[in-house]
DNA sequence: CCGGTCTAGGTTGTATACAATTTTATGAAT
DNA sequence: ATTCATAAAATTGTATACAACCTAGACCGG
């Protein structure tokens, strides 16, 4: 055959890692669950091998916890953890900000775009492809950092938030005002003027953390 | 029995992760080297099957890359890596400095201590004991951050840096002025001055990093 | 020579089977 | 009841075996 286009068909393990991933950040698998080898492999129809080495990528990944002999559990999540994340948050995404900003990356037609995808998500209450949202306008941030090892470390910092926001969020919860945030952090970076981004990114992060803590101190008091 | 206190031996694949770590970072496996299973498994005294699992960990920490149906490789390192590294790891490092000052976190003693253990492995020409000496204090930096995803990060990031100088640095290159700058760090943090500690810091790594791109550009043209 | 096809050997991917370990259930003694 | 020891069940860890795939070299027509 002459066209090689179809690239090899992937392993099983490969699609696994990203179905098992998706089902962690989305909450499906909560914060705290037993992974249990022999329940997963049937529910995503291969033997425990291939299995096995995706609950291992993900450890790596900070997802998972295993201990041996005993298995794996999706990585806890507790309060201080959400500090902690957003304080490491902030110094990561200011500094991509920055060297976007020196570039003068222009990050407004898909950030307007993504505001009007908002607005669909929002009225189909599909909060899941709202934080997909705004998870894209961050990684745009990383991606025109020009900077692997960041841009890597802001994803696996965002997975986390990920699963805070569906571990703590609700339907309601979620503030619309985020993409009026990105706008004006787009328009910001697209002047040039790099402080005055970095300052509106600090409001927006500290204002979503506190809106975070606010929620989960409001609901936090049942098991 | 009544003690546990021999807790379960660990199955071989967890003492496997940590030993192909080491291979990794102290450049035994160099960038680019083809990891194939059965040689290793054999080289390790297992089978293929736990062999495939450390290296499914350690794709996830960033330090290896497996394609599909085509094998694993350790992560390869470009000249540009250097930059970005040290562009991510001075944000890092700065923010954890700054938490460990507010806390006035002590690391005299330990910096003192580890000067001294410096001298001795400068001595015996021992370059990963020396590595590993420098990559102690700024680890004591992340843990006095109290922040355990900045340690993560963190951690991640040194062990590219290791990777950097085992494959850069030989014996001559090392430069014994790192310890003092650390001692001067320790006693900026001890007397609560942060931001003396920060600009301390700035110029260590700026150092450390042209002295990497110096090294680079007088050997590196060769294969 | 150059480009392509085909085959053999090498390597990776995974199901099965079994060993090792932990967890749960059971029952006796206090 | 409570505690401890023991047995049974559940679960994890890994070796073996084989299927799937990739790679390199031989071969062939142009």
């Amino acid at each position: 055959m002459a066209l090689n286009l179809a690239r090899s068909l992937e392993p099983r393990s490969e699609g696994l890692v990203d179905a098992l991933r998706e089902a962690i950040l989305t909450g499906r698998y909560a914060p705290g669950t037993r992974l249990v080898q022999e329940e997963l492999a049937e529910a995503f129809g291969m033997s425990r091998i291939p299995l096995r080495e995706a609950l291992r990528r993900l450890e790596g990944e900070g997802l998972v916890v295993i201990t041996p002999n005993r298995g794996a559990i999706v990585r806890p999540l507790a309060p201080k953890d959400i500090v902690d994340l957003y304080e490491l948050r902030l110094a990561l995404e200011s500094l991509a900000l920055r060297r976007a900003a020196e570039r003068y990356a222009d990050l407004r037609a898909s950030t307007k775009q993504r505001h009007a995808q908002a607005r669909q998500a929002i009225a189909a209450r599909n909060l899941t492809a709202l934080f997909r949202l705004d998870r894209d306008f961050h990684a745009d941030i990383a991606a025109a950092s020009d900077n692997a090892h960041l841009v890597a470390a802001l994803g696996a910092q965002w997975s986390q938030i990920m699963r805070v926001m569906h571990a703590y969020f609700q339907a309601g919860d979620y503030p619309v005002d985020t993409w009026d945030d990105h706008e004006a952090i787009a328009d910001a970076v697209a002047h040039g003027d790099t402080d005055l981004a970095v300052q509106r990114l600090t409001k927006h992060l500290v204002d979503s953390r506190d809106r975070i803590l606010a929620t989960l101190r409001a609901k936090g008091n049942r098991p």
